[in-house]
DNA sequence: GTGAAAGCGCTAACAT
DNA sequence: ATGTTAGCGCTTTCAC
């Protein structure tokens, strides 16, 4: 066995294939080969080559692999509004079936949508991403071609559009049963503390939550509207929930019930209500959306995603089209579901509800 | 000017340097230089690239660059539990700052210490990362010795080795805090929820705890301690604080004040003090550690970590150390604050307490 | 089954 | 200031 050849650097920082190659007498096509499960390799070989391997300590340059496949080795999470606790559930689904892949997770946060253009450019730079997941975002005209002019596989999560793949929660869906549950517990005054009106979540679930009030003959009064102020994270925030409930008791008229498009938009509200000195839910119904981890803690009412679902779906969705970029778009829906809890219905009804249902932990 | 040359593929998919050059009437390298800021280019050549990758959309490959450079242009969060709360508030400190860097962020994470390992080596493979972050990790002798091998860059945060840069928050002080805060609201019967004795920040904790309580004349009796009987997450989970509350319970003879050494922690035992039937903070007083978003919301009594100031920091150093490997390493140790809320005062006074001392908005 | 050789797209040392 | 050229470490034909 020839000793290590010219090319030999720092035993630790640069191992390559030749060094492999020429302590183990065989050529570097042979190392590649072994390396990448190649079925024409002789055991012999492959042995010889492993047991240099592992002595040596060798291990792949991930770049230049990258380079010479024409093929990235991580996938990019473009996530706004990170702060949303919703997105941490999302993640470590997300997070999870990465581990088992072959790729590693980047990840790319944005404090509003205007920095998701920025963070698309840096996930989308030419070989860096095997494929985007992009949540959380309206895909507009610009956007939506400055994604369809990429050749790199793009999965949607929490939105939707025909020309990619998504997987999201069924929120029209959710607004229903957000006004279902109001309505049988007696609210006929109503008030929808809405994100961002951009927001294609929030539009849906208004949707969905103004048709049951629709059907169930409300006439348009009972029914107040109030927006995000401000911009930041989208509408998603405590502080645009906090400075909704605020505007909203501050017209006076006050509704018995509250939807918010959020748990954290909720919760702003619920601080709101507790400053201003009225108890939920005797002087107020209280809802939310998402159902995160805070929300079981502060006994919050809400209609829940399967948001560690959404993240591992996502991901399995991407890595199946990396595999296969020519299939058609796929739209995974998922259902939500209603979690009563004590800020709609008397604490002791919400305990023996919750003991009905318990809430799961993904 | 001519057409783009033999090497011309997908217009979208591969413009290279080469496509530039002979399209702007350059060599590559000029194409290059001024790409990289480089100061010897003239004016005119800079400006006549600069107008051609616009219009072809030339993007640099960022694996080829990482290769022909030697530097990866990411770097990687190793994360145990992103479960915790603790993590997202970290995280997006670290988030901030990388924006900010050439350098993306690889995020790994890892549901109990020996997954650690394994997200560890797929980090630190060669030429994956300029860099790579460490979190809340205990480095006993295998793996300070698997980072001290490798040639990378490696910060720790949450914990502490002589061999590397780290950030941490000084949870010895924080225990402190928490002792002389309990013992003021006149708790003489105390119990200490422990995660797991490996934890380092838990043992750094309990060691600050103690030596108040010893300080202050209390004999060995006095305390009791609990360790999480669940290894996963490493103790720091609302099981292992619930389980242990009950066998506390359990056991008899109850104290008047309990430290866990996290807040989720807190939330577990909390609600087996609910389900037990037992009021705080009447029946006992509790206070847990980090202020997690959660707590706030909870009441719980804290002592808060910097956890958006420690992602920060660390980003920032291990940037700084990137460009200059071979100073020495620096351990920065930020002051943990005490948080008094409603689980171990009476809520009013927490209430005008909380006035005065406003809880930071990071 | 194996090796030689031609890239992958870029950077950087060396010329001029 | 600009071009030529030799890599970076790997994959992948194409011969044999």
């Amino acid at each position: 066995m020839q000793a290590l050849s010219g090319r030999f650097r720092n035993p630790l920082l640069g191992v390559t294939i030749y060094d492999i190659a020429s302590a183990a007498g065989v050529s570097i096509a042979t190392v590649s080969r072994v390396f990448n499960g190649h079925p024409r390799v002789s055991c012999a070989a492959r042995d010889q080559v492993m047991e240099v391997a592992d002595r040596l300590g060798y291990q792949p340059h991930v770049s230049a692999r990258s380079l010479a496949r024409r093929r990235a080795n991580v996938v990019a999470a473009v996530i706004p509004m990170l702060t949303n606790l919703f997105f941490v559930d999302v993640l470590r689904g997300l997070q999870d079936r990465m581990a088992e892949s072959e790729f590693d997770l980047l990840v790319f946060s944005a404090r509003t949508l205007d920095e998701v253009d920025v963070q698309l450019d840096r996930a989308l730079a030419r070989g860096r991403a095997a494929g985007v997941l992009v949540f959380s975002t309206p895909l507009a005209d610009a956007r939506a071609r400055r994604l369809g002019h990429t050749s790199q596989p793009v999965v949607l999560v929490d939105s939707v559009h025909p020309d990619f793949d998504s997987v999201s929660t069924d929120n029209v869906e959710g607004g229903r049963l957000a006004a279902r549950h109001l309505l049988e517990t007696g609210a006929r005054r109503l008030a929808l503390l809405m994100a961002h009106p951009d927001s294609i979540p929030a539009s849906d679930r208004k949707q969905g939550f103004t048709e049951v009030l629709d059907t169930a003959g409300l006439d348009a009064d009972s029914l107040r509207i109030v927006h995000a102020s401000d911009p930041l994270h989208h509408g998603y925030s405590e502080a645009a929930g906090y400075d909704a409930m605020k505007r909203l008791l501050h017209a006076g008229d006050r509704p018995d019930a509250v939807f918010a498009t959020s748990d954290v938009q909720a919760l702003g509200a619920l601080e709101a209500l507790a400053t201003a000195g009225l108890g939920v839910p005797d002087d107020m119904r209280l809802m939310g959306f998402d159902d995160i981890m805070l929300s079981r803690h502060v006994g919050l009412t809400t209609v829940r995603q399967p948001m560690y679902e959404l993240g591992r779906l996502a991901a399995e969705r991407l890595v199946t089209r990396i595999d296969d970029p020519d299939r058609e778009p796929a739209h995974t829906v998922l259902s939500p579901r209603l979690v009563v809890r004590g800020t709609t219905v008397d604490t002791t009804v919400a305990r023996s509800l919750r003991r009905i249902q318990p809430v799961a932990v993904s």
